[in-house]
DNA sequence: CTGAAAGCGCTTACAG
DNA sequence: CTGAAAGCGCTTACAG
């Protein structure tokens, strides 16, 4: 009934548990005979390593830590936690890393996990969602000595996964100019975030270099009745763009809400993307095109950037690989 | 820069490391004066329980776990697992409890995951999702003697949280009988899993006794086509109903979809609610009405249970407290 | 190549 | 009311 232990193990094998553990762990200093009549014991009895105890004597906890920011304000990110949680999962199964999470209410109470964890040495690091610059997590972080990946930023101290802005971007520019769109408009929400700013240079550097006319509308609110606005006004414009690039799929309905009130119909007369993906895109009538994250291989990433930071290596940052456009309805038409 | 210790402030405070333990966990054998003198030191230390030796010594590691199942099937219940983890830490937070989690990918892996993870001493329990009939997870966990609370459904064995299945058809059926409807339509899915079947006895029982005209249309698929065939049918019928109740928004939206065909308004001539809310609920034109399931609180109910478990109580079970539904212009009209 | 021993930080019978 | 001691299961210098 009671757990095989290494000494149980030692007792059967005739060596002492010092030879078990150094033959469970692979070390050397262990005849390969010996190592094999260990192993062939541990199995036949069952045994399993105590991580508790293992992490008494090594200080290692062999779990990592999430928090997720704000969940009161999280709830159109409810696909990207859950992909990028799966993600996270599927690539720290390999390396024997369980996942302990946690949901802020607030900044204070975020900093107040990551110490208790620390403290009570429950994780052997952390990723960090949504920094921004001069993120003060990071420096809490490299003060108490937490090893940390952020996910979509860079940081002074920390490992980091990056999104591919600018590639995403690309790949929507590459789809309307091979079909054929030569005027674009760009709504996007407010500048001042990172991400946001770079995807507005790398789309104006394509449209310079492509002879694209492109006007960006900033400064918006992230809703659906602000999608409507802007998109009235821009077809009220000198030049009518040819395309819309929404920044997110609530946006992209009050567009093409627009556009019916205009009689113009999308992926027709005016095509509609969308740069950020969810069931709203698939079940809008057009369906609205939009560009495939996948959280799930930045949550990948992620892990693997960790599992090498608990390895020693020094924090370093890592590239998500180029988006993939999904083309629905809304930008079907018009290849020539 | 090291972490104090029980000795450390044993030192200090000029007493055994026996008194420090009994003090700092509330014990008697220990005077007052003596307490104070040690639960000052040990402030002034700034020490914290090292979670790992505790477990080490008592077995129990204050952690417990969720895994979330088959994920690749899941997307429709991203936003559920959210807030159903959101609901689980808010009350795990308060008993000091940890909570790990895992995508399970198949069900043998999830029943591996449990295996480990009580081999492992990781957590003191486990919440299990989407349980149905004669759950075989249910053995397996009361055969290793893992604490387990189940959501959804009652088992032999462990603890469970219930959703208010009735009382959400309750809820709706209310809503439409204050508004004069008469003559309703309920478009469920495959009435084998139990909640459904909850809900259509509920939801007939009710009809019974109110005189309420009641269409069950059953072994439907989970689509928006076969929202928009069955609708149509319901139109076509003797008793054309005046409500119709979708089993979830998708159905729903097909619904609406039929009732624009047959140049009817829903919210004016047909009323439409669903029992499953969404952003896309609150998206489409006309807006859905639909039951606000909070599964933030069946997750505060569900890490309840487990606390009182792992104190000792017998496994219980708790019923999810009434719904509530969110009415929108699909069904805002005409009272009377 | 191998074993006896101390230690990780806490808890808990057991003696005083 | 209080202390010395053993133990939880593993790791790791240290001696052989």
């Amino acid at each position: 009934m009671k757990r095989p232990t290494i000494r149980d193990i030692a007792r059967a094998a005739g060596v002492s548990p010092t030879a078990v553990s150094f033959a469970l762990n692979g070390k050397n200093g262990i005849s390969e005979a010996t190592r094999e009549r260990i192993l062939n014991a541990a199995n036949a009895m069952g045994w399993a390593p105590n991580p508790v105890a293992r992490a008494l004597s090594i200080s290692r906890s062999h779990a990592v830590g999430l928090v997720i920011p704000r969940p009161k304000s999280a709830h159109s990110s409810e696909r990207f936690f859950f992909h990028f949680m799966l993600g996270l999962q599927s690539t720290l199964a390999g390396a024997d890393l369980g996942l302990m999470t946690h949901m802020s209410t607030s900044e204070d109470d975020e900093l107040e996990a990551y110490r208790k964890w620390w403290a009570q040495r429950r994780v052997d690091g952390v990723f960090v969602l949504d920094p921004r610059q001069d993120d003060p997590r990071d420096s809490l972080l490299h003060d108490i000595g937490m090893p940390a990946v952020f996910v979509g930023d860079v940081q002074a101290h920390s490992g980091a996964v990056l999104a591919q802005d600018a590639g995403m971007m690309r790949v929507i520019a590459e789809h309307l100019r091979e079909r054929g769109k030569t005027s674009w408009a760009y709504i996007c929400g407010r500048t001042s975030k990172t991400h946001i700013r770079l995807r507005v240079e790398a789309l104006t550097a394509y449209a310079q270099a492509h002879g694209v006319h492109l006007q960006v509308v900033a400064e918006t609110e992230f809703t659906e009745h602000s999608g409507y606005i802007e998109t009235n006004r821009l077809l009220a414009s000198q030049v009518v763009p040819q395309a819309l690039i929404f920044e997110n799929e609530i946006l992209a309905l009050g567009g093409i809400q627009a556009l019916a009130d205009n009689d113009m119909k999308p992926g027709r007369d005016v095509f509609v993307v969308s740069c950020e993906d969810s069931a709203i895109c698939r079940i809008v009538t057009p369906a609205i095109s939009a560009i495939d994250r996948d959280p799930s291989t930045l949550g990948q990433h992620a892990a693997q950037v960790m599992i090498d930071m608990l390895e020693g290596a020094t924090p370093y940052t890592l590239q998500e690989g180029v988006p993939h456009l999904i083309v629905r309805a809304s930008s079907a038409g018009n290849r020539d």
